[in-house]
DNA sequence: CCGTTTTGATTGAACGTTCAATCAGTCCGT
DNA sequence: ACGGACTGATTGAACGTTCAATCAAAACGG
């Protein structure tokens, strides 16, 4: 997920954007240094300014640019909604993931925590948090539309499995990997979509 | 929820306790100082380090104060299952709370995410997570007996919903107060129990 | 085509601040 | 006068940021 960018990055200025996401994902925005950045990508952490005017600008636009990537994929092919719908959950649902999604996925928990107390991250995130719900509704209309879905109060129902989804998320990036719950939470969420939701 | 303690503590121990939980509730965990502890206390901020071993050490004991408090509040009375359940959530998806509860569900979920990178916070919260399911299985477990629930995988229902409050308190502790989704939230949280879990 | 100038990239050293932790010493009840 | 409570000053490390200096390459003028 939004990882394409930041494995062969050209300019300087990208670079250390790419470096910048891949010292987060490793150390967590509150063990994020400059120098642990410059490290990264083996040149001096002063570089960092001469291209970005501080350290929050940067992380700021690592965040915007992981959130730009993942709208350009979405918006568009909302065709087999259910197919989608449980490829959109499974990707948070899956047991056993790797190291990497792990780390992502609690990068943006931390991430999303700085909102509460900086105007900026508010900001990313409730955008973000629009274009997933957007998504999610634009999925349901289409599956209602084709008969799939049974017909129900789109916005309703995407917030809600977005506001499970987060909890999932907030819960994965604390707890032991392949944790007992999560399939528990996968066979529940699964009912309840079996009972309001899709057409038996 | 678990404020009665820290507005009159006897001995200076304890003071610094409630002093400290003030502090994070007020700064949050990012910008927790000794010495704003300190202010907060009305004593030195060098004291605490009579007291205590680190503000690691400090922090740890306050959530686990915070936890403990919670625990010994749910594990009886489990009457009235359907209210004790709506009062649970109610709690968290009521709109327009005070400052405070605001400020304390941020600090749960900031701590939260420490738990990704330390062992120690992690054990907390997988308690505090133990204890709030054993809390909501008891619950359905009763309203079962009592012939108001269906009869369901409670572990599993306990779970999901937890997982999906878990996702509230998320969201709540970074967008705006009072946000239009909680209501959908909490409409279709109320489908869901009306679909799986309450008898009609 | 050569020499000069300009520009942007890059570096290492240094500054100023913040903060956890320490320590030597004072206060005070018994 | 002894011991625990308490304080203010201090230390040392970490870190964001600045800055003067260097370097490579491009642009340019003759």
């Amino acid at each position: 997920m939004s990882a394409e960018f930041f494995e062969d990055p050209d300019g300087t200025r990208e670079q250390i954007l790419a470096a910048t996401y891949h010292t987060l994902c490793e150390h967590g925005y509150a063990d994020l240094t400059i120098s642990r950045i410059g490290e990264e990508f083996e040149k001096s952490p002063s570089l960092v300014y001469h291209h970005y005017e501080s350290k929050d600008e940067l992380v700021l636009e690592c965040l915007e640019f992981m959130i730009d990537r993942f709208e350009h994929r979405t918006t568009d092919d909302v065709d087999q909604p259910r197919e989608r719908l449980e490829e959109f959950f499974g990707w948070l649902l899956e047991s056993n993931i790797e190291v990497e999604r792990q780390q992502f996925i609690a990068l943006l928990v931390e991430l999303r925590t700085l909102a509460s107390r900086d105007e900026s991250y508010r900001r990313q995130f409730l955008r973000s948090d629009q274009v997933l719900e957007r998504y999610l509704s634009n999925l349901l209309n289409s599956g209602i539309e084709r008969g799939e879905f049974r017909e129900c109060e789109t916005e309703q129902v995407a917030a809600y499995v977005l506001t499970t989804l987060t909890g999932v998320m907030l819960r994965r990036s604390t707890h032991d990997i392949d944790p007992a719950w999560l399939e528990d939470v996968r066979a529940e969420l699964e009912a309840y979509l079996e009972a309001r939701v899709y057409r038996e």
